[in-house]
DNA sequence: AAGATAGTTAGCCATACACCTAAGTATGAG
DNA sequence: CTCATACTTAGGTGTATGGCTAACTATCTT
C-alpha cells in the first residue's frame, strides 16, 4: 500500500498511452466515475481498471468510493514533474536551433543521412 | 524504412526512460557521438544503441555517420507535441484546482480515501 | 598488412504491458 | 429476499521492452 510514487518514469509512462491520456483529458473537466470514464465498447472493464490503477499509482489521479461507485479526480502535481522536465529542455531547444543554424551556414562536414 | 513517426505515444514512451532522457539532456547541449553519449560502464553498447534507435524512430533525434563515427543531434519538433499536450492540460488544472477548492469549501460528500 | 576502434547484427532471456474471459463481492433498487 | 449494478479478483495470452553476450563489419592508425 501507498505505492503512490510519482516519478518521471511513471508519469511519462502514463502519458504514453492514449487510453490513459483520454482519461486525464476527461478528468480535467472534473471528477467522474469509472463507468463514465470507460468509453462504451472500447475495452473490457478489467483492462480499463488497470489503466486507472496505473494512473493512480503514478499519483496522477485519486479515487474515492461511495457505495458501489468509485469516482476519480485529477491530481495535477505529478504532471508538473513532466511539465518541468520539458520546460527545462525547451530552453535548450532555442540554443540548439541556433547551433543548428550555425552548422548549416558553416558546413564543416556534409550531413549525409546514411 | 522511414519508420520515423513522431506520435504522442512514441514521444512520451521515449521520455519514460531515464537513459533516453539523459541522452536528450546531453544532446540539448549540442551534437555528440555514440561513445560520447554512452556513459562509461553503465550499459553494454548494443543495449544503448537500442535506446538511440528508439529515440530516432520517434523522431526526437537524428544521426549521421562520418567514417566510423555516428553522431547524434536533437530534433526538437516532436518534443513540441508532448509539450503542447501538457500545455493544453495545464490550462485545465487551474480550473480543476478551483473546483477542488470549491468542493473543499462546500463539502457535499465526505472525501473518504478508502 | 595488422591491429585497434566504432559501431552493428544476431540471437537469447526475463520481465512488463495491454489486453482478454470468467467468476466473485459489495451495494442499491424493487 | 432477489436481482441488477458497479466494480474487483484471478488467471491466462501474445507482444514489447530492456537488458545481455558473441560475433561481425567498416574504418582509421601504425
Amino acid at each position: 500500500m501507498a505505492n503512490y510514487l510519482p516519478t518521471l518514469d511513471r508519469v511519462f509512462h502514463c502519458l504514453a498511452n492514449s487510453t490513459r491520456r483520454r482519461v486525464l483529458e476527461a478528468l480535467s473537466a472534473g471528477p467522474s466515475t469509472m463507468t463514465e470514464l470507460a468509453e462504451p465498447g472500447e475495452m473490457a472493464m478489467p483492462s480499463f481498471l488497470q489503466h486507472l490503477q496505473i494512473l493512480e499509482e503514478a499519483g496522477l489521479v485519486r479515487s474515492t468510493k461511495n457505495g458501489r461507485v468509485r469516482s476519480y479526480e485529477l491530481n495535477p502535481p505529478p504532471l508538473l514533474l513532466a511539465d518541468n522536465w520539458l520546460d527545462k529542455q525547451r530552453k535548450h531547444w532555442n540554443i540548439c536551433l541556433d547551433q543548428l543554424h550555425h552548422l548549416l551556414t558553416n558546413p564543416e562536414s556534409e550531413p549525409e543521412h546514411e
